[in-house]
DNA sequence: ATAATATCCTACCAAATAAGTAGGAAATTC
DNA sequence: GAATTTCCTACTTATTTGGTAGGATATTAT
């Protein structure tokens, strides 16, 4: 499961999509609307600029900026941001490989399974970006399952 | 990510199906083989067990065995069971739903994303089975990435 | 300059979860 | 009734999560 510091992040990131090119957006704004913790908040943010894809500006007339355009970014590459491994199994992860202790891993019956596990959710999450996320909530109500 | 605990039940159980139809096997055995600290490994037995994938014995000649043959046993029901939900929200489990606190059921973006990622997810972990993973281990080594 | 506005930085804290241990009770077999 | 083996209750410890506090630093406006 997402943690809910990364649920907050991609509440925050949703709503700097929204106001994409009108201008920085300040924390408390984001706060407020979004109802996020505002200190934890103002350490998310800042983590994410570090990792660079937002942009800050201080003082009056400041806040965050998304730093390419919401089509430009994944939401994979805000989970591995903000959360971690995106496989369910650090042996199988791209980006935090880890082995695992006491299992022999070119002979790993689940390893090979998560493999696949990890290439289907990672197909839908190196495609979708933040623009998805926006459309899909303009495009108004539904009900799933 | 998995926790430590649902891949040592996936070892465990694993070592259960290659010796099924061949009695029950021994807490200590399957420890030692397999690397896992006993009295942990004695835990998750009997959760498992109380769930009902498991049978075990006691005394002499005792030990586990699976209840059922292992491509009965889906590699879903086993991660639901020692590690929880598999969606990546509350909101989008089918089997531990949880409302998302602060955020709009029927408007969220983001929701209607991890719902799809969900659905990938699991019509992998519902078609594999514990027979899958012991195939996969004796077609021998195999270099993946 | 200096006051006001905002982000940035360092550090800390509490609650929850994960990972594992200890010790004996209960059942079964020999 | 002794040996074997699982079962049960409870505890401990380490790590992660979800924050908070308080001031430093940069920018803008007067
Ligand atoms: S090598 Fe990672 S689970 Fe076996
Ligand atoms: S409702 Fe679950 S994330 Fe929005």
């Amino acid at each position: 499961m997402l943690s809910k510091k990364t649920q907050y992040a991609f509440r925050a990131l949703t709503h700097l999509a929204e106001n994409y090119g009108e201008g920085p957006v300040l924390i408390s704004d984001i706060s407020e609307r979004r109802k996020i913790p505002l200190k934890f908040l103002e350490n998310i943010l800042n983590e994410m600029k570090k990792a660079g894809i937002l942009e800050s500006k201080k003082g009056k007339g400041g806040g965050y900026i998304l730093k390419m355009a919401p089509n430009k970014i994944k939401l994979s590459t805000v989970i591995r941001l903000v959360n971690g491994p995106i496989a369910l199994l650090p042996c199988v992860s791209l980006n935090f490989y880890r082995k695992c202790d006491d299992c022999d891993e070119t002979n790993c019956g689940l390893r090979r399974v998560m493999a696949i596990t990890r290439d289907a959710t990672l197909k839908i999450l190196e495609k979708k970006t933040l623009a998805d996320i926006v459309f899909e909530e303009q495009a108004g109500p539904k009900t799933l399952r």
